[in-house]
DNA sequence: GTCTATAATTCGATAGAC
DNA sequence: GTCTATCGAATTATAGAC
């Protein structure tokens, strides 16, 4: 096996051990085990546990914040931006579930030293900012009816945060387009269009 | 001061302090160090750091489960049972919001020492068959459009998911009674229900 | 890159005096 | 109930040989 490949594999299997386990409980030697070698060479691959979920946390989010801002800067009606917010959290949970289980569950475990924590609770506020403002333009058109703004902003949030269990857990996978079809369809009604 | 009331303290303080800092982050002597006395002291109030989880995690895990035995036992249609399911989550996330928020977010610390997480599992498991039940219910009523039972159970555990950050949070807190009565909207539009 | 060995720290929990 | 003192275990991380 080349050596990239192994870096890879690494990186994988770290991830998935980190969410079965959780960050916490998941030690350096539970890391090394898991790949046949010892704790000393966790090493040649990060260089702390810190920056390893650094690493995870901060890769998903950018892709969360770039998704958003393509559809943001679209031509699109604010319903077709909705429902292109929530293909892009099917595709991005289908494709990446561990990282997006990370996202949602092990940022806690961010540590404050050098600033990292409140970068990332910086980035989380501006990504929920973005989904606000694609809601009120919503409601300022009409398209959506006037429910409290950040209620709105909650539930959408909350309607999407729960995918990455469907694809992380065993079990049949959902059609993801039916999937976006099915989470569009409730959403955009709870939010009055018609 | 009582002894009844430091003890009382100890619990409503160190749920709070297990809230913001996380669990794994919070140690015996952070919980010492917040009520004035030494770590030793700690072990005057609890057995161990996980039953003092266990203590939190159980309790508010048994007001649910009363809370929705009682409501899918009464007479109530299916689309008032879902009203009542949704104030009763509004209700118990205003009264006891750092509880609720442990239920949320620690119970992944929780060890399976003498299989305790595997109880916990199992009752989160039954609950969440419980929320299914009155949705499956409403369905076969026609009062629920049939979209797939999984995925509507799943969006409907998250519209509420998020409550307890509105009651941990600095800020207004908003009117609970107009909360339900939007969130039901929300949810009872989703459902095709009209 | 892999190993052994170990440093350095932190943590949960206990013993025992007052 | 409170304290001091400490044990024992686990953890992250590093040094240095091969």
């Amino acid at each position: 096996m080349k050596n990239s490949n192994k870096r890879q594999k690494f990186f994988e299997e770290s991830l998935i051990l980190i969410h079965q386990k959780g960050f916490g409980a998941t030690s350096m030697r539970d890391l090394a085990q898991h790949m046949g070698f010892k704790v000393a060479n966790v090493y040649n691959y990060i260089d702390s546990k810190q920056a390893l979920l650094e690493t995870y946390l901060f890769g998903i989010s950018n892709e969360f914040h770039q998704g958003i801002d393509d559809i943001l800067a679209s031509t699109y009606s604010p319903t077709e931006k909705l429902k292109a917010l929530i293909s892009l959290n099917v595709r991005l949970t289908a494709q990446k579930p561990y990282e997006v289980a990370l996202l949602t569950n092990e940022w806690r475990n961010l540590e404050n030293k050098e600033g990292r924590l409140d970068d990332f609770l910086k980035e989380r506020e501006a990504y929920e900012g973005k989904v606000k403002q694609l809601i009120q333009e919503g409601m300022a058109r009409g398209e959506f009816r006037p429910l409290d703004l950040e209620l709105a902003t909650s539930l959408l949030l909350s309607s999407v945060r729960w995918l990455y269990d469907k694809y992380t857990q065993n079990g049949q996978k959902m059609n993801p387009i039916e999937l976006e079809k099915q989470i569009s369809d409730f959403v955009l009604l709870g939010l009055g269009n018609s």
